[in-house]
Parts: C-alpha cells; sequence; structure tokens
DNA sequence: TTGCTCCTCACGTCACGTGAGGTGGC
DNA sequence: TTGCTCCTCACGTCACGTGAGGTGGC
C-alpha cells in the first residue's frame, strides 16, 4: 500500500491549494485514501499524486470539473483523449473569438462611428429551404457554419438551384436573452421533399429597412445600431424578426474584411416612407 | 436630444442582453437616460449606442467591471488607451499560460512519471542579497523576473560578485492557500549596503533533499511530486520553506525545456541517512 | 504546554442568468 | 381585451476563497 500524507503535505506535493482539494472531496473528484473516523483528518496515497497532476492541468485550462472527473473516470485511453481533445478544440474557439474580439475593439476605438445609408426595400413571398433550432449566441457562428453546409448539400441532393443569397431570421428573444429560435435558409427555385429537420417554408412578404454590413461578424453590433438608431430617429418601429442575408460568406472568402452582409429590420409599410 | 427607446429595442440594437443592461445599471457602466418614476420602465438614449458598443467589446475580453468603468470614465484618450493596453498585456500573459498549460498536459499525458533522482545535500550558511514580498500562485513567473531583475542590478550596482546559483524560499502557506511571503536571492561574497527593500541576508545552513527539475515551470509540480512523494515513502519529513535553485534560468535561454531548476526541500538531518 | 495543522459550516466572489409574481402599454 | 413588454425581488451558477469558531497532534 502506497505510504499516506496529510492534505497539507498532499497539497505541497501537487501544487493544489488545500481549499481545492477538499472541494474537489465535495464534487466527487477526487476522494482521499482515508478519511479519520473521529477527527475528520483526510489522508491521501502518493498513488494519488499522478490523478492530482491531471486534475490541475485540465483545471489550468479550465475545464468544467464535470468533464475532468468523466476524464479520471474514462474506461481507456482513446475515450479520455477524446474528453480532452473535445476540450482543446474548444479552447480553440475561444481563442479566435478573442483574437476577433481584439481586431473589432481596436476598429471600435480607431475608426469613427459611421451613419449607415438605410435603403427601404419590398421583399416578395419567398420559398427557402431552412433549418431551425435553438441556439445560443456564443454559438451561433459555429451553428451557421455547419446549418448552411447541410443546407447546401441538401440544395444539391435534391437537384435545386439557389435562388438567391442564403439568409437568417433572428427573433427579438435571440437578442434580448442571448438565446432563441433561429432560423437559416437558402432561397430556391422550386419546392423539393427534404429530410427533417429540414423544411421547404415560404417567407411572407416584407418591407424591409436594408443596411449593408462590411467586415467581421464581431462588428456586426455596428450596423444594428446604425440603423436601428437611424429608424428610431425617425420614429420608425421594427416588427417581427430581424433578418440577415449572407451576400458574402467566409466560404468564399478567407479575409473576414470581405465579409458582405446585409441587415433587415421589417417595418411597418404605411411608415416607412424614408 | 437624442431619440429614447425601450430596453428591448436597445437591446436589439446593441447585442446586449436586457438582463445584462440592467445589471449594467445596477453597477454603475451604463444609467438609462431616463426611467420613469412611476413604472419604472427605462429609456435608453440612442446616443448610447457608442457606449454600450464599447462596454461589449471590452467585456467579450473579460475585462473586469471595474475597468471598464474606468475606460468609460477615462478623462482623455491616452489615460483610456493605457487601461486597455494594460488588459491586452494581461490577456497576452494568460495567453502563454494556457499554451504552456497545453504543453504541460501534453507531457503529463505522453511521458511517464520518472521517478525522482533525490540527493540529500548539506548546505552551509549562505550570504544572500534577497527580495521578500507577498505573492499570489498565479503571479508568481511575472514577479520572480522582476525581482531578479532588480537584484542583479543592485548586484552589479554594489560591486559585488554573484557566488552561485540564484534561488527561492517558498513558506507552506504558498502551496497550501495560493499566495504567501515568497524570497528570492542572489548568493553573494561579501556584506554591502543596499536600498530597501532589498537587503543581505544570512540564509542558515540546512540538509537538503533535492531533485533536479528540467523543462518548463509549469511542469514543477512534476519534480514535487516525485520528490515529495520518495521522501514520504522513506518516511521523512519536510520542515521549513522549500527552497528552489535556478541554474538555467529563461534569461539564459528562450528554450523551456533547457531549463534547470532545483527542488530542496530541507529535511531533519538526522533521519535523512539516505 | 504551545503553536501549528486540521476540521466544518456559512458566506462571499464575479457577472450575470433564471424564474416567480406582478403590472403597464398598444 | 389580449398578449407582449417591462418591472422587482430572490435565488442560482461556477469553482473555489474567506473567515469564524473550534479541535487534534507533536
Amino acid at each position: 500500500v502506497a505510504a499516506l500524507v496529510s492534505i497539507g503535505s498532499f497539497s505541497r506535493l501537487t501544487h493544489l491549494s488545500v481549499k481545492a482539494l477538499r472541494h474537489y472531496q465535495d464534487v466527487g473528484l477526487l476522494e482521499p485514501a482515508a478519511v479519520d473516523g473521529v477527527t475528520g483528518y483526510r489522508r491521501y496515497g502518493i498513488d494519488q499524486i499522478a490523478d492530482a497532476q491531471l486534475i490541475r492541468r485540465l483545471r489550468a485550462l479550465e475545464m468544467p470539473v464535470d468533464d475532468v472527473r468523466a476524464v479520471l473516470q474514462a474506461p481507456d485511453e482513446p475515450s479520455r483523449n477524446r474528453i480532452v481533445l473535445a476540450h482543446l478544440d474548444r479552447m480553440e474557439r475561444r481563442l479566435d473569438e478573442t483574437q476577433a474580439a481584439v481586431v473589432s475593439l481596436r476598429s471600435l476605438l480607431s475608426e469613427p462611428v459611421s451613419p449607415a445609408a438605410v435603403e427601404i426595400r419590398s421583399c416578395p413571398d419567398t420559398r427557402v429551404l431552412a433549418l431551425r433550432e435553438q441556439v445560443n449566441h456564443t454559438d451561433i457562428q459555429a451553428w451557421c457554419s455547419d446549418a448552411f453546409g447541410r443546407l447546401d448539400a441538401a440544395v444539391r441532393q435534391a437537384g435545386l438551384e439557389p435562388a438567391g443569397p442564403s439568409g437568417g431570421l433572428y427573433p427579438q428573444e435571440y437578442f434580448e436573452h442571448g438565446r432563441g429560435v433561429v432560423t437559416v435558409f437558402v432561397p430556391v427555385d422550386r419546392a423539393a421533399s427534404v429530410a427533417a429537420p429540414m423544411q421547404v417554408i415560404d417567407l411572407p412578404a416584407a418591407t424591409l429597412a436594408v443596411a449593408l454590413h462590411l467586415g467581421p461578424y464581431a462588428d456586426l453590433d455596428r450596423t444594428y445600431g446604425a440603423l436601428g438608431g437611424s429608424l428610431a430617429e425617425r420614429r420608425i418601429q421594427g416588427a417581427g424578426p430581424i433578418r440577415e442575408h449572407y451576400l458574402v460568406t467566409p466560404a468564399e472568402t478567407d479575409d473576414p474584411r470581405r465579409l458582405r452582409t446585409e441587415v433587415c429590420w421589417p417595418v411597418d409599410p404605411a411608415r416607412a416612407t424614408s
């Protein structure tokens, strides 16, 4: 049997704080090898050092405690590595977002606020192939790129032709709570049968106030602010979900500055005499 | 005066959630332009969009709310930029740590646990030039590199010669609570008068169990575990602050794999008949 | 015997999110 | 009138950290 040490010694051996060690017992991450029945003193075996070192590294990478537990309990090395690699993937995506946020901050600080050129446009009924799902604001990028991949594949497979730029519908809820049922779509020239959850729907005709956004998606709020602000100044109220049209997408360019996106607020046509 | 909009509209304009907007009022980040005395309804001016966009970007970079407030209240552009750049600096340091943590995790998963070669060494009295301060575990890297810079400068300025490798003393508290009074030192050949907070002190003689750590500091816990575990197996107890000797430092190599560090546990000489 | 280590609550931190329960505005 | 928006508490989240108040071990 392995030698036992006190919690303080184990803390010095592993560089985990005493408070953290107690917490890891509470949440079932690292159970002391023995606990004195009378005094409650914890004793750790030196064969637990390896687990402690792994925990420390995973937590240093901000892996959630539940995932760390899954790693420790993984039945074999491949399944353990799967969890670890999935987390490293998440971290890389977050790193990309952070870099985009830095760029976005610099551009906000250096570039003046540009008033949006707002166009009022009548949009007819549109038949589209669509995917609809509850999405979190933080996941929108990944979800959209996945969804458009599936839509494009379905369009090809059904022998259809895209009949215009792809787009998305974002309900008010999505902005106000940071989560909501988002619809992304590709216009198509005719109906066709597609496998669920994909569906062919008809977007109703609408009058849209449209502003063109040039550049990375992290800066979209600037165009939202310019467009919505200009409408508010003119006492025009929006109604219904906001629409985005993706004119130039990440699939077509690697340079985020070349992205082109239309931001469209549905408005009451009676009031929208620009 | 600017047009006013409801909290829901402002949320859609700025991509800040309604809950976040209310929270930002509570903490004094973004006060609505008007609040209805009867209903409590908040009204935001469209001229507040710019502030909201700045807040959103700074929070996306995890700047603490207190710092965001300081940015918003900065009297001029230079002082505003100072706060922002200081935060970007912090982020870059954290990024470096994360990358080190990834390397450290990979090496733990790929390289087997190596038992430490432990040497028992008698260390005589040592006269050193030292700096002592309360330091957080998370800040130790930056603090040490700064402290050694100051120590080296003081040694040169006083016309002294380094009389051995530099080192550090880490009290138990430092590991158990993640914070403690850390001492770093450079051995010198003779006494000299130095400006506070620097001081010349004599490290008392001690018997040390020493293990050599090769590689990045992020992996130091592996050598601590190996050394302390092997002492625990032999029922040898540590006593007093742990010592590190920096044989090859980041000042001497850019490759963390070439770092050489001695980890030294003071032990009771009577029991330490290896 | 003294001081150090260890114990268990209970509560705090940070930046919001989650509901409950209720009211105002088009 | 209906449903939607908005309101205010109070509490939850996450991974610990911070004390308070007390006890065991060398």
